[in-house]
DNA sequence: AATGAATGAGGATTCATTCAT
DNA sequence: GATGAATGAATCCTCATTCAT
């Protein structure tokens, strides 16, 4: 097996928690057996434990790197091109078009973190997306375009909405009322940038 | 006995729910047997099967209790009497302060609603909370307080919100900050009500 | 309730073997439970334990009265009023017709029967059937229509053989091929009645 | 391990077997738990699972194993070199002397089959068995030891006899009246073989 | 006699995890 | 690294039986 580099030993890992990602999303997590995982990645029972240390680290796994996706979405650099009253639409925009995507997997956004290991590694990705978003706020701010606020909290408020929202119009209804979700999103968020200053807590 | 009302029956299923939301919120729900459940509650394994066909729908049960119960926050007819600018700064007001009171219970605010008996629960208390918020949102548009939009879209947002500020707040942070996220709340449904006259989708 | 004679007390007794008969054929006996049995006899769980003392019971009940119901075709008088050499076709006759109207319950032939309680009942219904057969064996030995034999075994054995044939005509090949195995009898029969004398063990 | 053949991963699922027939027999089938088997077996709870899936599997599987070891005693090629009056006592004499031998696994032989899949087995076995019976029958009627008969039906009923009278020699009474039932098999057979032609139905 | 809610012991089954190959 | 047979602890759930009414 000469064609076997090292991108495909990497491939293992990723085919596991794509192979996870669809099964805890169809069946549930507690109703996915490590077996099952392990067929549908097309790899041993114990090759899955080569990777991940238990289970529960593949559902991390499979969720933070959802997460991850989404989030870079915030930090792409032609962003900065735009307009800047266009943002927060293309923003919008490019949010729902991933959660339509991945559709199936909007579940994931839905899910407990106990360890505090988890939490660790959880609460870095949500720092990082609200980072990125209060920047955006911040910028805002500065351009005029968005009365002053108390960005870090606005981000994370907005970062739980828009997980929340992807969850219920994808996971939940399947994507049936997308249209209506989407418009209303970008016009809340119009309302916010317009709305008149506020004393801050 | 004639004291063995109805309430006396109930309150078996009761118990269980309470138990259940207790030991499933500190432990999560995999690691809680039924054993610990009936126990708590001071019934029999058995007993448990009489109320609920088998463990997740006592999750669910406990979950759609607990949503119910801050549904009955919107429905509270003292609201009426109080200067409408007032009112969402009450409602943010009253829930949190349930949240606070009910902190440990915020993470069942988060599960995974699978099966489609339980989906049509879920969408029942779902509905009886936009519809109070959607009819709020109504009431303030036509009095001039807000601008124009898609209330029963408008409902949903800001009960997704809501369900997941409360979560965020006080199940995974404890209430720590608190004041932070009542107060950003507050503004940012006031710059809403602020926002200007827009076309709607 | 004036109506309530003896007849209907007795009623609830064979209501419950009756419906005990049908779910122990279709489901089996572990299958089966006796709140299904209750259900199906239109009485209480509780009022089962009135008339019998644990499942078992039930179905030792169930078992041997059908067994005995069988039994009562052998003593039917008016077989005295046949030609002898008409009898034993008559009665295979009888026997199949029995288990043709009673298809779905000759699965209860094939029971174990472990308890000794249960074995003195078994042997009791089992020494009446043998003890008829080996009279009407001995009968026609006396008449000169069989060779000599010892009739308790012959008895024995035919009872084993009808038995075990009723289970596998009806029971397991639903009584596709009914007149196969009842014509292979009476053949078999009649061979044995015109088989030439031999010495007994 | 260079022993590690095929045969030892077969002799996992025989002591699995040979445990559960001992235990079935000693104890009944309810009364025995898979733990007792596994652990009579040598083997953990799950590897029980490997082999079979659920309780009855093993069964079923227990009994048809004993009843394809009694379908081999048929298959002795030295019973052709016999001569062929001598054959059914010869038969007879080592059908009993292997049901003597398993005295205790008897009760095997009178077990519900329900699921259509043991059926298959089950009636693989039986066909093994009734063919190679009928087979000698027909023999038996080339040679005019026997008046011609409808050989399959006969083959099925000779089967029949010959487990029910085991299964009450042993299985029921212990193996205490085998002598008689042996010679009153033996006899039967004879009167059988002597009988006069018969037209056939 | 009749009920059926409550019981709780008991067991089948599952499945995450390991480890010898 | 990769495998997958073997493990056995752990738990959901069942259901025969009881008993207060």
């Amino acid at each position: 097996m000469p064609e076997k580099s090292k991108g495909e030993v990497q491939s293992k890992r990723s085919a596991i928690l794509d192979a996870a990602r669809d099964l805890f999303t169809q069946k549930g997590y507690e109703e996915t057996t490590i077996a099952e995982i392990a067929q549908a990645a097309g790899v041993a029972v114990g090759t899955v434990y080569l990777y991940f240390r238990n289970k529960h680290e593949i559902l991390t796994g499979a969720s933070l790197d959802l997460e991850a996706g989404l989030a870079q979405i915030f930090l792409d650099p032609t962003l900065l091109d735009l307009p800047f009253e266009k943002v927060p639409e293309v923003l919008i925009e490019k949010i729902f078009h991933a959660g339509r995507q991945k559709k199936k997997h909007m579940a994931l956004l839905q899910i407990d973190v106990f360890s505090s290991e988890d939490m660790l590694q959880y609460k870095k990705v949500n720092a990082q997306l609200t980072e990125a978003i209060s920047t955006f706020l911040r910028n805002a701010i500065a351009r005029g375009y968005l009365a002053p606020c108390d960005t870090d909290m606005y981000a994370q408020l907005l970062y739980l909405l828009g997980r929340s929202v992807l969850h219920q119009c994808f996971a939940v209804e399947k994507g049936e009322r997308e249209d209506l979700y989407r418009h209303s999103m970008a016009d809340l968020i119009k309302r916010l940038f317009s709305g008149p200053p506020l004393s801050m807590s």
